[in-house]
DNA sequence: TTTGGTAGTT
């Protein structure tokens, strides 16, 4: 073994230092000229390591060997190509750098072949797809440049590795040029090019693509028509995806996968599980990337039996809970408000990553669960899985939602000493913890002294704040500076008008409504949803349609009733977003949460849990509401808004009235 | 005798 790898050490230096002749046994094995000189020419930090850990590295050598074909190492390999220069054993050796991704010994191996194989077209591809591959297009494109020839397989490479480096625009120039040179796209190269425009937003050359595709036949193909459809999936349109989809003479899988993942992107869980149904039904066998889109878009609808009855069917095809699709499952979860599951999936995942820790840790943040959020914290840092921007995000979260305010300042703090830079969403998050608490001068100060630009998220939480805690005058500061960053957005204009009506300035309300109607400012209807027996059902505030409209409303009379009598006493903000005292006499808005609620109420077995999800931020009287009414009615009720789940349980909530 | 398409936590 010591043998090899002094005589290695040697014919890397060599294979380095002079690559245009042919390597032999003889070369100068003890020149530390040749290392030191390597050492500088090629930034490296020891040509020796370099060269040894090909040999030494246990993975390499196990994936890398014995070969298939030949039975013998890669150890072998390098020795007998220096030794005899063979084509089979050089194309081996070059593939094997390639599938491994190891650019510095397939660097050593070029070094060497240039001296055999410098005018050979197909020994050139193979090292133009190793750089490639290896991400190193620098050298992939000098390859390309210097050979003599170039054929598809050539431009074909080179477009693949700046496709999957990224480097869409480099990709799609090609395409031209290829043209040009007179030399032939194929199936190969038109798929590389579609996947390339599919992340563009120059929709005209993805067109010409299409067009060229038909034109010359490749719509028959599978990888081809699989490009395409996901090439519109990802223009989200979805309409043109499904028509090519549909017209595909062979599908596979990834057909099928590309149409589920445009509606998985777009949030259409009920449509990606009907075409789930679909494949189940035509015989095609979900993989990875299926489960993966179906529980990602099941976890934006955040709705729970569905995702677990896919979630049943992968275990029952005996597929393994593998890398993302467990990430993808644990956030399904834990966005269905069921934190439970996702601790279960957590603890039985075969690998965790930063994102698996992160996702838990952000549920657990979402749920309420300060205490759990920072022991899983502790547990992450104590087996070396350095945290990100997006774990410090979580832990901040968790501070805020069960109001710990010198802990939250602490981690805060501890960014800088993981070199974590904090972004602007971890400035909203820290103006959210000092403003739930109440400490709106500290909240205001904290702006004042940020050292990136605040902006309207920033001075949203603010607003938030002064809502909560009724402060008029900074509620009108904050809200002056988000008008002047954006008028548009009416979550603001109606905070301040809450804030206004609470403390009944009348005339400042109509003010602030006047200004929406000046600056064209529309509210966003505000909807709840809640899922019953697979079905989901969606309410707006004053529903008057629904069929069961009269029984839900005696149901939420009854409630209201029954809670009065206990202490709650209706904010009466909730009435503001009328123009006059009139007007709010005449009707009484009851929002949608509370008709979600009334609904579940009447369709549900006594004692189940209630799980009700709004687009907007939960007011501070539905909150105390149904407080009460989970104690009254013997009920826990989840209800997940923007961006947090409230768990009520025995007239209680799991954020601590920290809404 | 080398080149291709599907998932993504804040």
């Amino acid at each position: 073994m010591k043998r090899r790898i002094w005589s290695c050490k040697a014919r890397f230096c060599y294979a380095q230092n002079s690559a245009i002749q042919k390597p032999t046994l003889s070369a100068p094995f003890t020149s530390t000229a040749a290392t030191a000189s390597l050492t500088k020419s090629d930034g490296w930090d020891s040509p020796w390591l370099d060269a040894s850990c090909i040999l030494q590295d246990k993975d390499l050598l196990k994936k890398g060997g014995p070969d298939s074909k030949t039975g013998i190492y890669v150890l072998d390999l390098i020795e007998s190509c220096a030794l005899e220069p063979d084509r089979a054993l050089f194309t081996n050796l070059i593939k094997k750098c390639t599938n491994l991704k190891r650019l510095k010994e397939g660097r050593l191996v070029h070094a060497h072949l240039m001296s055999c194989f410098r005018e050979d077209l197909v020994m050139n591809n193979n090292i133009l797809n190793m750089y490639a591959k290896c991400g190193s297009m620098e050298e992939a494109q000098k390859v390309f440049e210097e050979m003599p020839v170039t054929d598809t397989v050539s431009w074909t490479a080179l477009i693949t590795g700046y496709t999957q480096s990224g480097l869409l625009e480099d990709a799609v120039v090609l395409f031209p040029e290829m043209l040009r040179a007179d030399v032939k796209p194929n199936e190969f190269t038109l798929s590389s090019l579609l996947k390339a425009s599919g992340t563009r937003h120059n929709n005209g050359f993805g067109r010409q693509l299409h067009g060229y595709c038909l034109k010359h036949g490749y719509i028959l193909n599978v990888y081809v028509g699989s490009a395409l459809v996901d090439m519109y999936a990802r223009w989200e349109n979805i309409k043109d995806a499904e028509s090519i989809f549909n017209g595909l003479v062979s599908k596979n899988e990834v057909s099928w996968n590309a149409l589920i993942a445009g509606h998985a992107r777009k949030g259409e869980g009920e449509l990606a599980l009907s075409l789930f149904s679909r494949m189940l039904r035509k015989d095609f066998k979900p993989t990875p990337f299926t489960y993966s889109s179906i529980f990602g878009s099941l976890s934006s609808t955040g709705f729970l039996e569905q995702g677990k009855w896919v979630h049943a069917h992968m275990i029952k095809s005996g597929s393994q809970l593998v890398g993302f699709v467990g990430n993808t499952l644990l956030d399904m979860y834990a966005k269905s408000g069921s934190i439970e599951d996702a601790e279960k999936v957590f603890s039985r995942m075969l690998k965790l990553d930063l994102v698996s820790w992160n996702s838990l840790l952000k549920g657990y943040a979402q749920h309420g669960r300060g205490s759990d959020t920072l022991e899983l914290f502790k547990r992450m840092l104590s087996i070396g899985v350095n945290p990100s921007d997006v774990t410090f995000l979580a832990i901040l979260t968790a501070c805020s939602h069960v109001g710990c305010v010198q802990e939250g300042e602490y981690y805060f703090q501890l960014m800088k000493t993981y070199a974590v830079e904090p972004q602007v969403s971890h400035y909203v998050t820290m103006v959210d913890l000092f403003g739930r608490a109440g400490l709106l001068d500290q909240a205001e100060r904290f702006i004042q002294n940020m050292p990136i630009e605040p902006n309207t998220a920033v001075w949203g939480a603010l607003l938030g704040a002064c809502r909560m805690h009724k402060n008029l005058e900074l509620g009108a500061y904050a809200a002056q500076r988000i008008f002047e960053l954006d008028s548009n957005d009416s979550g603001p204009h109606m905070l301040l008008s809450n804030i206004y009506a609470s403390a009944g300035r009348w005339d400042d309300v109509a003010n602030v409504r006047s200004m929406m109607r000046v600056n064209q400012v529309k509210k966003e209807p505000a909807i709840s949803w809640v899922e019953i027996k697979n079905c989901v059902h969606s309410f707006v505030a004053n529903d008057d349609i629904h069929p069961q409209r009269e029984e839900i409303q005696k149901m939420w009379e009854k409630v209201s009733t029954k809670i009065k009598e206990v202490g709650y006493v209706p904010d009466s903000s909730q009435v503001l977003f009328y123009s006059n005292q009139q007007e709010k006499e005449k009707r009484l808005q009851v929002h949608s949460e509370k008709i979600a609620f009334a609904f579940a109420l009447l369709n549900t077995p006594p004692g189940s849990t209630i799980r009700i999800k709004k687009n907007i931020r939960i007011c501070p009287d539905c909150h105390s509401a149904f407080k009460f009414a989970s104690k009254i009615m013997g009920r826990d009720i989840i209800l997940r808004d923007t961006n947090r789940f409230h768990h009520f349980q025995d007239g209680s909530c799991s954020c601590g009235d920290y809404w």
